[in-house]
DNA sequence: CCAAATCATGGGAGATCTAAATGATGGGTA
DNA sequence: TACCCATCATTTAGATCTCCCATGATTTGG
């Protein structure tokens, strides 16, 4: 008759959550002594890997709102690591694409990004990270 | 020789992320149809389940920043959901305890988390989720 | 040619993090 | 005892990040 209800410590959400924000913390503190921020690499990492992008494209592709990558990528073009250009067949839209100082950059964040992913899943064995991401994937889908 | 590297979809980071992001998400449209903030369930949960405490105690269990919990106890306080009293043994100290009002208000939101949590959490069978309990409580520790 | 949809952008709100100021306490020392 | 000082608790202020709503420009479809 354990009457300790608790509604925190013992529930999914509260975990996911609580990992999650471990995670972020992990994360920025790694790439802030490198003086960039994280959202630098969420951008950088979807051109490189699925190719240039319109604004709204590329929002989706890492879950941003499209208002809040405006000044992102105004500060990545600013810096050099991304350029914007109106897409001929459609004047709507601002074609992004990454640049050479860009890729350079991101290989030096994936460093300090794959060091604070492996201090956050030290805990676990190779097998439980797959359990969990698999897991996870299941969960994210909207 | 599959070249297609992906930093983001096949990471256990960036599933973690999105998953916890799509409850963020589901969790503050819950709430917030009720005109009440995700932060006064945390406050509130805290308290009734694991008792008073000190502000800085009490953002410690719940992962606040401190600073950040003076103007959170200030609405519920002047809701009426909670008081501080100063703690007679060590004057610093702002000891902070639920009142009625919140406990009938942490109930009402009792029922919106758990409609959310049963949204998120719905493709997975009640053995999987208690996996993915053990392993993200594997994680989160500081 | 007009109405609806799409794209980029701006503004405001909520939530979190950092830095720093103020109040209060406790301990050591003359 | 009386004074100094390191430490802790609360608070303020400022910045970052994400979400939501609105607007102007452009394109598309009827």
């Amino acid at each position: 008759m354990k009457s300790s209800q608790h509604r925190l410590g013992d529930r999914v959400v509260w975990q996911l959550a609580r990992a999650s924000q471990h995670w972020q913390r992990l994360a920025r503190r790694e790439l802030a002594a490198a003086n960039v921020r994280t959202q630098y690499y969420h951008v950088l990492a979807s051109l490189a890997d699925d190719g240039d992008a319109a604004q709204a494209a590329l929002a989706d592709r890492i879950s941003f709102d499209r208002s809040d990558l405006v000044s992102v990528l105004d500060e990545l073009e600013r810096l050099g690591h991304v350029v914007r250009r109106t897409d001929p067949t459609d004047r709507r839209r601002n074609i992004v694409a990454i640049t050479e100082s860009g890729e350079k950059l991101l290989i030096e964040m994936d460093q300090l990004v794959y060091a604070a992913e492996a201090r956050l899943l030290e805990p676990l064995t190779a097998a439980e990270r797959k359990t969990l991401l698999a897991l996870l994937s299941r969960l994210a889908q909207d």
